[in-house]
DNA sequence: CCACTGACGAGTG
DNA sequence: GCACTCGCCAGTG
């Protein structure tokens, strides 16, 4: 396993991300078969950024929050605004309810639990 | 080679 | 819920 099938992978399921959902670092880890790496996710999205076809707005921390990146970026403001425009909503503390928008892959085919509205 | 940093997360008090 | 620590790993100087 190279480094660069990893950063493949990561890439590979942050695309999988349905538009309104959304996808925790750690979440993402686990899906590309690197458990506990979240932060190496973290590090790939910020080498792709808007630089490819990854949705990478998806992608929020453990907290339901948009990560403050370095650098003075507006990008967090960015991305705030795609979700919004994706039906993601975020309470008064800027966080979304994971509950409510968190993707999950293994549901899609039951469905059930794959509620969005509300 | 070592030290430090960075879009994180789980555990502890 | 908040502050702190430790684990993880690639890039950079």
């Amino acid at each position: 396993m190279t480094t660069a099938n990893s950063y493949r992978e990561i890439y590979s399921v942050v695309a999988r991300i349905p538009a309104g959902r959304v996808a925790t670092y750690g979440q993402v880890a686990r899906l590309a078969g690197m458990p506990g790496h979240a932060r190496q996710v973290g590090y790939s999205l910020s080498a792709v950024n808007d630089h490819g076809p990854i949705p990478w707005h998806r992608v929020v921390n453990a907290k339901g929050m948009i990560s403050p990146r370095s650098g003075g970026d507006h990008m967090e403001l960015v991305q705030r605004l795609l979700l919004e425009k994706e039906g993601v909503s975020f309470d008064e503390h800027g966080r979304i309810t994971l509950p409510h928008f968190q993707w999950r892959p293994l549901d899609t085919a039951n469905k059930r639990t794959q509620r969005v509205d509300e």
